[in-house]
DNA sequence: TTAAATGCAAAAAATTTGCAGACGT
DNA sequence: ACGTCTGCAAATTTTTTGCATTTAA
């Protein structure tokens, strides 16, 4: 993505310099958590408040800008919305990676299984990743 | 399940009564969040305290007679350990059903796209429940 | 009998809120 | 100019810890 001005704005958010800021570094590593954008944006902005990250992350969260990631045994990671897709979290470095993933498929077959009317589905893979098996 | 005396001791855990009551609620009700089982048995031991939920919740974990289940926009709840499977979450009443599925085949499917190597998946549906349909 | 669990209170960690001043549009 | 955002401090919520007492085995 680029831009971050027109994107923030076409989902109701004024582009202030935290938030410019916020969307660069999820698009840049494209994944993190709270903590993990407070201490990134600290260097760029010497009187960032903790409070600032939340409050953003929260109203992006609403707003669709950013989603929120569950991980099973970690902290929730953020991302720049975008297509649907999965995730992979190695259980050595943590780190987190897209995949793409057909979960309409999974849905279709899913629903087959309940009385439920299933509307949409969050797949999170664990392993180890390519780096840490070298 | 029964027996929940003997299944505490095949996971390394001492068979005290709050224990045994965490599992008997768990086996009951599915799937509790922290709170949830401590206003529940609350009720059979009046000086129970929420501490003594984190303890037993974390080392259960831990020995994995219980597994945590993260929920997209919700707290996290818990569940005993079973064999492998999916969950629903109705976005109208909250509750969280089992669903059965093959996350062996998905599994399978999704190494084909990654270098990593996929170990387990965690796989959450989304939807409206039966119940909340009518 | 002994190591571990409970309950309480206190501490620590995580998240939210209120408000004055600054800033985006 | 107006309404919103930021940063700070304080408040709240969530989770963990320490310790004396109790309890399971």
């Amino acid at each position: 993505m680029d831009n971050y001005i027109e994107q923030l704005r076409n989902h109701n958010l004024k582009a202030t310099p935290q938030r410019t800021a916020i969307a660069h570094s999820l698009d840049n590593h494209g994944h993190l958590s709270v903590e993990q954008l407070y201490e990134l944006l600290k260097q760029s902005f010497s009187t960032l408040s903790l409070a600032t990250i939340y409050k953003n992350i929260n109203i992006m969260t609403k707003n669709s800008f950013v989603s929120e990631v569950k991980i099973p045994e970690q902290k929730s990671v953020y991302e720049l919305t975008k297509a649907k897709h999965s995730h992979f979290v190695c259980r050595n470095c943590n780190e987190v990676h897209d995949i793409a993933f057909d979960l309409d498929e999974i849905i279709q077959n899913a629903s087959k299984k309940t009385e439920s009317t299933i509307e949409s589905a969050h797949l999170v893979f664990s392993g180890v990743c390519h780096q840490c098996k070298s």
